[in-house]
This record gives C-alpha cells, sequence and structure tokens, in this order.
DNA sequence: ATCTTGCCATAGCAACGTTATATATCAATG
DNA sequence: CATTGATATATAACGTTGCTATGGCAAGAT
C-alpha cells in the first residue's frame, strides 16, 4: 500500500526492530506490529529474513556494528588507564542507556554461528586499550585478551544486577568504579595512579556525554540507537 | 480425572514448573504442558495463582529457599577466607549446573516487591562469609555488605558469559577463581595467604560434590532441583 | 509476447496465556 | 437427611502470537 522505501525493506525492518527492541522491550517485537510500523506485511519478515529469531540476529549484529564505532570514538590521551576507564564508562552508559538491547545482546543472546566475529570487533576496543596499558608499563606484563575479558564479564555482572533491579544506578557506577580499581591494581598498575586514572577517564566521560548526571532516575533510551545506520 | 495429590496442588505445580524451567528452560513451561504433567485442567493455575508469572514468582522464591539451604550448608572451618571460597564455589556450580534457575532468579528476574526478603536470606549467607573474614582479621575493616555484593556481582558476571556460551565453563572456573582472589586481595588480604585459602576452599567444594570434574561438558540438571521441597 | 523469478498481501493454522461458563465436590446448616 | 453455599475443576472459547500456504503483481529474460 504505502510503499515507504522501494529499496531497503530489509533495512527498514532491521532499524525497525532495533528502535522497537530498544525503547519497548523484546516484547514490543512482534510480527504484526513490525509489519504495521514498516507499512508492509508479515510476509516481508519472511521474504527478507528466515523468521524472527535470525531478524534478531541482524538486529544483535548491527548493535555490535554501533557499539564498535561508539568505543572507538573514545579518544586516546597519553594516559592509556584513563583512555581505558573511559571506554569502560562508554560501554557501561550505553548499556544503561539501552538496556534492552545490552540484554539481548550480551546477557541472553540466540545461538548464531556468526556472531564471534562481530562481537570480537567491539571487545577488540577493549583488548586493544588494555594493551595499550601493558606497552606503556602501567601494567605488567601479561594476556591482554583474558584482562580484557574480565574486566568485560565484571562490567556485565554489575550491569545486570543494575539492569535487574537489584541496586540503583548510581550504587552501579560506584562498585563498578571500585571492582575496576580492584581489577587493574591486580594487573600491576599502581594503586594510586589507577584511582588518579580512572578519575581522569570518568571526568571525560561524563564531560563528553552532554548531560548525564549521574542521579539520572530513568535511563536516556535511543542514545545510540538514535545514531543513522551505517 | 487422575487426581494425583488430594491436599498440595499448589505445590505440585509449583514443583513441576521449577522441573520444567530447569531441566527444560523456560518455554517448556507452558499451561497446557503443566496441566498435562500435574495431571489436571490448565484452570489449577488461575485458582491457585494470579497467573504464569505469579507462579514463576513463587518458583523462584522457592529456588531462593533452597539456595540458601544449600550455601548455609557448607561448613565453617579455622580459615574464613577458605569457607568463603567454598560458599563461592557452591553458589558457582549451582549455577552453572542449574542455569535456567539462574537466570529467572538473578538475571531476568519478574518484577517482585516480596523478593528482597528472600533473596537477601541468600545473600546472607554470603555476608556472613564476608564478615567472618574480617572479624578473624584477614580483611580490612569495611561494609561486608557491599563487599559481599561485589563478590555476587563478579561471580554472576562470569556466569552470564558462561552461560551465554562466551566461554567454557573451564575459563569460567579459572576467571572466576583469579577475579575472586582480586577482589579479597583488594579487600586487605594477603595475596598469598588468599591464593592458598581458595585453592583449599575449591578442594573441599570439589571434594564434597562427588564428582563434578571441571570438564564435564554439559551441566548436571536437577542438581538442586531433585531436592524434595521444603 | 511469453516465461520466469522475486516480492508482497490475504487468509489461515497451531499454540500461547487467559477468561467465561458450567459442573462437580465438600462443609456447614436447617 | 436434605439443602445451601463456596470452592475447585473441566470444557470451551477469545484474542494474540509466530509462521505458512496461496495467489497475484511487477519486472527482467528469452
Amino acid at each position: 500500500m504505502s510503499r515507504t522505501a522501494d529499496a531497503g525493506v530489509r533495512l527498514a525492518l532491521i532499524e525497525t526492530a532495533a528502535r522497537l527492541v530498544a525503547q519497548e522491550g523484546p516484547d514490543a517485537l512482534t510480527t504484526r506490529r513490525l509489519a504495521s510500523e514498516v507499512g508492509t506485511s508479515t510476509m516481508a519478515l519472511y521474504t527478507h529474513f528466515e523468521g524472527m529469531d535470525d531478524l534478531l540476529r541482524a538486529v544483535r549484529l548491527e548493535w555490535f556494528n554501533r557499539l564498535s564505532n561508539h568505543l572507538a570514538e573514545v579518544p586516546q590521551t597519553a594516559d592509556p588507564v584513563a583512555d581505558l576507564a573511559a571506554v569502560g564508562w562508554a560501554y557501561f552508559f550505553s548499556a544503561v542507556e539501552n538496556e534492552h538491547m545490552f540484554r539481548i545482546t550480551v546477557v541472553e543472546p540466540l545461538p548464531d554461528p556468526g556472531v564471534a566475529t562481530h562481537a570480537t570487533e567491539a571487545f577488540g576496543v577493549l583488548v586493544n586499550s588494555v594493551q595499550r596499558c601493558t606497552d606503556e608499563g602501567r601494567l605488567r606484563p601479561g594476556d591482554a585478551t583474558a584482562r580484557a575479558l574480565q574486566i568485560w564479564m565484571m562490567g556485565n555482572g554489575v550491569l545486570v544486577a543494575c539492569t535487574a533491579g537489584f541496586i540503583t544506578v548510581d550504587d552501579a557506577i560506584d562498585h563498578f568504579y571500585e571492582m575496576a580499581r580492584s581489577l587493574l591494581t591486580t594487573f600491576g598498575d599502581d594503586p594510586e595512579s589507577a584511582k588518579k586514572s580512572f578519575a581522569r577517564g570518568r571526568r571525560r566521560m561524563e564531560r563528553q556525554t552532554k548531560s548525564p548526571p549521574p542521579g539520572t532516575p530513568s535511563p536516556r533510551l535511543g542514545h545510540i540507537v538514535a545514531t543513522p545506520p551505517a
């Protein structure tokens, strides 16, 4: 009928599905709702994808791409630990502000053989940031991938507790801060230096994202999702 | 028709629902399947509960009770850090062996005003274990609840990565081990003492659970669920 | 000009959670 | 003992879900 986008129904499906999941949660993503929003029929889903799960996989993949870009935008300075902290905060807040996306990508992903490559791309930003800390002498030599993995899992634990409602966002920020410093110290950084660098990275993060005073009651949705797809 | 249990249809519903979720995942818990297994009609759900979500809340509550008992069974020795490690391992393996229960209780719980009291009971075991470490001089003075919370979130982060398929169970065990030691060291324990105590607690855990060689490919389900309800 | 191919709308199916209605069972009461 | 009231259950149905079968339409190829 309306034929909203002659070329790119597939992209419209991914984009609309991502928006529905991000803004209203996974339950809002139904075949008929999706078709209605895109301006087509439910059949479009099955001509362009194998089904709802397949579409969700595409949404997750798209989200990993945006996350990679988002994390890669964090600038590198002379303080690699502050940079690492900034990457950590960028990840943390993107998860808080898009908790539904966080859940379908990290917490309860569908089985997907091809996810490793795209998740690795975003994860690689973190690994590189850790590697820089080692290269520049802040951390004692060690496996950057394993260290990045531990940082990532630690942050996810805090994020799960936060998004599941066990702790507030403010408490999550504090614990994330302390636990990350604990790990960095274990990796060899001087406790005081880690403290200063983490405070630096946190300040940078707060300065960059215009106005997220840590007391935001409800997370702002669509922060990253609002950016146009590649 | 069959009238399997004259008194206790409500308990049968909880038990059967718990079994279905634990053994086959949340998708296996449907009204008709549940009614079929219990030997009644779908109406039983709505006479004894307000609906499926309400039943799931009861299942989660029952699970918290069993988890409390399970953790409280960990014996206390002269080494409080080894005891804490043993509690951590008990929690870790109960989550791995009953990952569906872990998810509906910790990762994606339903909104429930009364959950705090029952979750707190299980969480209290961990807090007390941390408090003992402080009381006996292994950790510097500090908030035991906050420290227990950090240990809990850290473990959940590893468990989520494990149950979501990002890392293997064996890797999860190693990372859990290292990250917990990192936190304990930050809390003031001597790194070498922490290492020894954690090895001790881990050995105790492996000795107690008859035969879970860390290379178990598929988690053994129904470990805790198999215990009869109180 | 006909055939083929790909995309989409309509309609429908099985299964889901939930509800309405009617029947059965049992305690209490006259 | 008979009757009433309440509770629990079985049957059937409703609205919605993901998904599929079918038919038609438009464009490219021969």
